[in-house]
DNA sequence: TTGAAAGCGTTACCAA
DNA sequence: TTGGTAACGCTTTCAA
């Protein structure tokens, strides 16, 4: 049987709740006896029942993630920022990994829920209706980061739409013309329907009008890349390319190596994440880095406010990261 | 206010004894009443406050999982076999990133304590004493996985030693005499002893005898293996190296780039781990591979048995699976 | 098959 | 500054 404080109160003579001011630092109490109480404490290796002081408290400061079990390695970058800020602020963390099968999903979300959480963060999910409802019919404050849901539900990310402009401007200005958006072309997710705008106004901007058979490929994997240089064969009918993601636009430089096509020469590739993975390629990707690390603290931050608005739509940094993999041309 | 197995007992004019019975499915109920329970649940939007079961009940089903924020890939993929069992056997999965400073895990190990966990998973963690010091007062069992700790944790790997056998003996039936092994310098983790001592012993076995300089490296990093080529230099000592993971080896085949050492013809590449990353490369590297899934999904069975024995270590599958960075010389 | 009641460890309120 | 006590929501024993 563990230590409670009832057995600590009974070793220091004193009554239970004072033990439990002394420990949580609320209340008044004599130094004196805080001191004795602390160290029976760590004498008699107390650990308190979590579980014992949510029922009670019936306020947590408990956060749930749903982190896709195919996520991408700049997840891990997420939440790292909002360890850092939970840390500091004292809140807990729990990380719970999700499928894509939904009834999975559910009974994942639900056990999350059985925990009283304050709030549960999204992350880069494009989450399905029924478990929508689920996290709905609970009392939790929602967010969603590094993906805009089309509900209400408030999010962290970066400015896709303006994002892609950066980037078709910074390939306008090395005398591009004719440009690919690869991986970017899944009907649903907001995220994508942003870049494709993005990509179509920002060109439009620029006097050029787009070419639909330019955006192409849907999930975003190495194999997508790969195949996407397959696709359009020799020559390539564009300059530069796109990837929507730093794994697809290693698979269009392996794609392009394999097909004989040199890179930035030849063809010009602009990532977006610019996550470390932008380093291991010969030549290093040129990159439209997202703040990940910020996004995780401004979660933490975000739900840490009482007075949050519901519907708030935050954005973060993009930095525009020179590589070797642009080639000014004509 | 949210919804209690009390409200639905009122409402279904029973006892919450019986609401509670249904909804365990434990003990004796009529199928008749507890449709309707299980009816009014779903109707009301019920959610099981797991706190208040866990306080009630003294066991839990929840498994703490440490994973160290700076992990490479692969312990995604243990922890994904973990959560393949765990959602198996019922289990709750509860993933803590720690850093490298012993104050912060000190911390985040405490925070899990105070969870009433069944067991702590350390995964690829050399724990420091003062953390473990805190993991032992607490009444959890512990398990290492992917590393052996030197102390009597139980604990999941690869057989370092013997995978290091089969490498040096699938360089050696290539050719290869003289081969360097890359980031398993660093003196205290066992599993980079292990490994060095099987280089070392299987290089014996065919008559060779190991050169010191020929291990160096500490870090698991990709800077580790670019600065592996610049310091042996042109021409290379040695015709063949091994890379203690897969990031490293990425590093020896840019470094190799670099310097316009040609892979496989002038350097073979043998990497340890064998993750997807392994295929981003050209040409894709040549791995070790270990089963991770197996690792996770072990790791869960293990501590789902009260009759394990507290000081086994349990190996998993190694597969050498051959890509592109071996040529046969000689 | 069902119910009443005690208990899990902590916190919060009120009184001393 | 301290102590007593009720309460949090659920499970479990024992009786009915």
């Amino acid at each position: 049987m563990a230590i409670t404080i009832k057995d600590i109160a009974n070793k220091a003579g004193i009554s239970a709740a004072s033990v439990s001011r002394i420990l949580t630092n609320r209340g008044r109490f004599s130094e004196e006896t805080a001191q004795r109480v602390r160290e029976l404490a760590n004498e008699m290796g107390y650990f308190k029942n979590q579980s014992a002081a949510d029922l009670s408290q019936k306020t947590s400061r408990v956060i749930g993630i749903l982190v896709p079990t195919n996520h991408t390695n700049f997840a891990d970058e997420i939440i790292k920022g909002m360890q850092k800020k939970a840390y500091e602020l004292g809140y807990e963390l729990l990380i719970a990994f999700v499928e894509t099968d939904s009834q999975q999903q559910i009974k994942t979300v639900r056990s999350l829920l059985s925990r009283q959480l304050l709030a549960v963060v999204m992350l880069a999910i494009d989450i399905e209706d029924a478990v929508l409802d689920v996290l709905n019919s609970a009392d939790v404050k929602l967010l969603s980061v590094s993906n805009q849901l089309n509900n209400d539900i408030p999010s962290i990310s970066s400015d896709n739409y303006a994002m892609m402009h950066t980037i078709v401007d910074y390939l306008y200005a090395h005398g591009h013309r004719q440009m690919a958006l690869i991986g970017a072309s899944d009907p649903d997710p907001i995220v994508a329907i942003l870049r494709r705008q993005g990509y179509i106004d920002a060109l439009a901007s620029h006097g050029i009008t787009y070419n639909p058979d330019f955006i192409w490929g849907v999930e975003m994997a190495f194999q997508t890349g790969i195949d996407a240089i397959k696709k359009f064969g020799l020559p390539l009918p564009f300059t530069a390319v796109i990837g929507s993601a730093d794994i697809i636009s290693i698979g269009l430089l392996n794609g392009a190596l394999d097909a004989g096509i040199s890179v930035p020469n030849d063809l010009s590739i602009v990532t977006v994440d610019g996550t470390e993975l932008t380093q291991l390629t010969r030549p290093i990707l040129t990159a439209t880095q997202q703040n990940f690390a910020q996004m995780g603290e401004l979660a933490i931050t975000n739900l840490a406010n009482p007075s949050r608005s519901p519907h708030s739509v935050i954005f973060t940094d993009i930095t525009l990261i020179p590589g070797g993999t642009v080639a000014t041309i004509g």
